[in-house]
DNA sequence: AAAATATGTCAACAATACTGACTTAAATTT
DNA sequence: AAATTTAAGTCAGTATTGTTGACATATTTT
C-alpha cells in the first residue's frame, strides 16, 4: 500500500451518481453490459483458433457482401488499413479468405469468403442468433422491431445508409475515407 | 502484393449472407454500428485527458456505486485486478478517485469518486445520454422500455441482479471471482 | 507523361487485455 | 496463539488491436 487514506486532500464523494442528476444511466448501462455479452460468446469460439474480435468483423463484413473491396471495409470498420492488414493476412492465409483482383478496376482487390470461411462465418452468426432470440422469446413481438429502430437511430446519421444497404444486398457506397497520415 | 489472385485453391462464396442462411443478421449489425458509435463519444473525450475506455468504465462504475470494494468492481468489469491497477493508479494520481480502508473490514480499500471525478463522469454520461435521447426523440415513447427490456434480456442471467441493483440503488452483491492466475 | 488512387508493407508505439508469481496486511479458522 | 484464507497490490512478460508515419507498386485518370 503506498496510498494513506488519512491523506485527503479532495473531498470525496459518497452519494450515488443517479437519475437525481437529471440523466438516465439505465440504458447507458444496459448497452454495457448487453454488449459484454453479446461478443464474449463469439469471442471465446474464436479463441479455440488463435483468433480474435477484429477477425470476426472482417469475416462477417466479407460474408455479408462478397467482393468488397478493401477501402469499402476499412470505412465500415473504421480502422487503419495497417490494423486491417494483420487480420487480413492471416484470414488469407489460413484459407478463410480470398482475394480477386477487381475486374472493372485492376488495382481493387476485392474479397470473397471460401466455403470454409463462409462456415465459419455461420456458425459465430448462428451462436449471436441464439442469444437474440433467446432474449426475444420472453417479451412482446413488437420488442424486436422497437429495439431494432432504437439500434439505428443510436447510430451516426452518416453511416445509417451504409447499415440500410448491407440488409438490403446493395453493395456498399459508403464514401471510403482515408484514416492513414 | 504476395499472394496471386490466379492460384485458386479453396473454391470461393460469391452469394452475400443473409436472411436466407436462417439469421436474422440486422439485429447483430446493429448492435455493432450502435455501439461503435456510442462509446465514440466519450471516448475521444477522454483522448483530452490522454484517458481511454478503460478509465471511463472505472469512472462510471465507481460513481454509480461510491464506496465500492475493489473486489466488486472486478467482478463488474469482468478484467482481471493488474488490468484495473493500472488505470485505477493513473486515476489516483490524477485525483479522480480516492481510497478509503473499508471500516468493518480494514482490508479492503473502499473507491470514492472526488469532486473533481464525479464532474467528470457526469460529462461522459450526459455525452452519451445525448444521444440515447435524441434517437428516443424521433420514436414512438414505447420504444425506451421495449429497448430496455431486450438489452436486459440480452445480459448473462446471473449478471442481470446486479444491473438491477446499479438502479435500486443498493450496494452490489455480486459474487467476486478471481481471475487471476 | 504526370498525378492520383488502391493496396500493401515496414517500423515504432500505445492501450488494454492476459498469465504467473509473489508480497503485505488483515481477518478467519483451527 | 499459530496457521490459513482473503483483499489488495506489485512485478514481469506477453498478446491483441488499435495508432502514426513513411514508403513501394500497380493501375487508372488527367
Amino acid at each position: 500500500m503506498t496510498s494513506k487514506n488519512t491523506e485527503q486532500t479532495d473531498p470525496i464523494v459518497t452519494h450515488p451518481m443517479s437519475e437525481k442528476d437529471g440523466i438516465s444511466f439505465e440504458l447507458i448501462e444496459l448497452l454495457f453490459f448487453a454488449y459484454r455479452d453479446f461478443v464474449a460468446d463469439p469471442d471465446s469460439m474464436l479463441a479455440d483458433l488463435s483468433y480474435g474480435r477484429a477477425h470476426h468483423r472482417v469475416m462477417h463484413f466479407v460474408n455479408r457482401t462478397p467482393g468488397i473491396p478493401v477501402a469499402n471495409l476499412l470505412a465500415i470498420l473504421k480502422i487503419t488499413k495497417q490494423s486491417l492488414a494483420r487480420v487480413l493476412k492471416q484470414l488469407i492465409e489460413d484459407g478463410y479468405i480470398a482475394q480477386q483482383t477487381g475486374e472493372t478496376d485492376r488495382r481493387q482487390r476485392l474479397l470473397f469468403p471460401t466455403q470454409k470461411g463462409r462456415d465459419l462465418a455461420l456458425k459465430l452468426s448462428r451462436c449471436q442468433e441464439r442469444r437474440i432470440e433467446e432474449a426475444l422469446q420472453t417479451l412482446p413481438p413488437e420488442t424486436r422491431s422497437r429495439s431494432m429502430a432504437f439500434l439505428y437511430a443510436m447510430i451516426d446519421a452518416q453511416d445509417r445508409p451504409v447499415v440500410r444497404q448491407l440488409n438490403e444486398g446493395l453493395e456498399s457506397q459508403l464514401e471510403p475515407v482515408n484514416k492513414d497520415g
